[in-house]
DNA sequence: TAGGCCATCTGGTCCT
DNA sequence: AGGACCAGATGGCCTA
């Protein structure tokens, strides 16, 4: 039977993790409480191996010096068992205090995402891109955007050499001059792990507005508008798909 | 039901 | 020391 001072400290610390909105680590916290909690004498190893060691030699016979080793030992078992409770009771609270720093840093980036979201240019069945699509999306997206004033810039209507319209990413698909190396990491997995591996079949996708019979952009256009942009852009360019 | 996406927790590492 | 960042694990929800 634990003792009430152990019981109280260990009931403090379930009651402070558990006082937080932190439900998945609440289990493992009930574990450990529960661990906690055991009778002293669970912790023994330690107890049993100095039984009979210490105290005034000679004097451990009587009844009475029995008594006081007994004492010392329940003691020290409650001194080891307030240890435990509290250092783990000060890692739980920095870790509750950590997991709330990340769940709020994981909603700025989130707040971020929605609003890169919110300027691009939108699909008309309300779809939320994923965010792997919103930031391929927006590769693409600011790419085809300098394209269009770069040539703007130059006076050309739009269309041009296939080499001319890649970017970068791309570069290793075509052969000519090097550019920065792609990393197929970052696009992430699946079908298309790179904008030159979407390249490979740019109007496979069906789900893909580019891939529909109808499908225009540019001013005005429903479907995907992308104002301003040239509109045989998309066609030069292969990796100019928001979907993979 | 499998697979994709997402939120959250967690421990490790790096930085201030 | 504490916070930021990161990647892995896990479980829930949704859809084909």
């Amino acid at each position: 039977m634990p003792g009430p001072l152990e019981t109280s400290l260990s009931d403090l610390d379930c009651a402070s993790s558990s006082s937080t909105s932190d439900l998945s680590g609440f289990l493992t916290d009930e574990e450990d409480c529960a661990r906690l909690q055991q009778p002293t004498s669970a912790s023994g190893p330690p107890m049993t191996a100095r039984k009979g060691s210490p105290g005034i030699p000679g004097a451990s016979d009587t009844p009475r010096a029995q008594d006081d080793e007994q004492e010392r030992r329940r003691r020290r078992g409650r001194a080891r068992v307030r240890s435990e409770a509290l250092l783990h009771s000060l890692r739980r609270s920095r870790r509750v205090k950590a997991n709330d720093r990340e769940r709020n840093r994981m909603h700025n980036l989130n707040a971020a995402l929605d609003a890169l979201r919110s300027v691009l240019p939108s699909f008309p069945d309300d779809t939320k891109l994923t965010k792997i699509e919103t930031l391929r999306f927006a590769y693409n997206y600011i790419w085809a955007l300098a394209e269009t004033l770069r040539l703007a810039d130059q006076g050309l209507p739009g269309g041009g050499a296939r080499e001319r319209l890649l970017p970068p990413q791309c570069a290793p698909c075509l052969p000519g001059p090097p550019s920065p190396a792609s990393d197929a990491e970052s696009w992430g997995s699946g079908a298309a792990a790179s904008p030159c591996a979407a390249a490979a079949s740019p109007l496979s996708d069906p789900s893909s507005p580019a891939a529909s019979e109808d499908f225009t952009y540019g001013p005005g256009d429903p479907l995907f508008s992308f104002p301003g942009l040239p509109k045989d852009l998309l066609h030069t360019t292969p990796c100019f798909i928001p979907y993979h």
